[in-house]
DNA sequence: TACGTGACGGCGA
DNA sequence: GTCGCCGCCACGT
């Protein structure tokens, strides 16, 4: 299977895609902490686009290790559409840790981690 | 090959 | 406070 990638995600041949390396960023996040998209985006030396963030959360394996939940709007909504399932399950995740979503909300100013 | 779509972000009205 | 527009990248049709 030369053509195949690990069963990690990770192509073999040492050229990690930038979706990887989005990954990989998230799961620095913190327990209780909280990041924005663009943040991420940043982090990951992809400045501007956190668009391509928020497809690379969508592409995530299941049951993946990384800590999607983690990942905010910029302005501390949950992105996913309010009263889906996806909204639900993230908002009980982010409480579990103690971060408080308030209508779909959560305040970022506390939260939201600092590298 | 071209076009539409999407877990976004910033700015102006 | 809300709404719309545009820019960014990858993928399916």
């Amino acid at each position: 299977m030369a053509h195949s990638a690990s069963e990690d995600g990770f192509p073999e041949n040492g050229t990690p895609s930038r979706e990887q390396i989005v990954w990989q960023v998230v799961c620095m996040i913190p327990e209780g902490r909280v990041a924005s998209y663009g943040q991420v985006a940043e982090l990951a030396g992809l400045p501007g686009l956190a668009r391509f963030v928020g497809r690379a959360m969508g592409r995530l394996p299941e049951g993946s290790e990384v800590p999607w939940y983690r990942v905010l709007r910029s302005d501390g909504r949950i992105a996913m559409p309010a009263g889906t399932e996806g909204h639900e399950h993230q908002r009980r995740l982010l409480s579990a840790e103690g971060v408080k979503v308030t209508d779909g909300r959560v305040a970022m100013k506390l939260y939201r981690w600092r590298p």
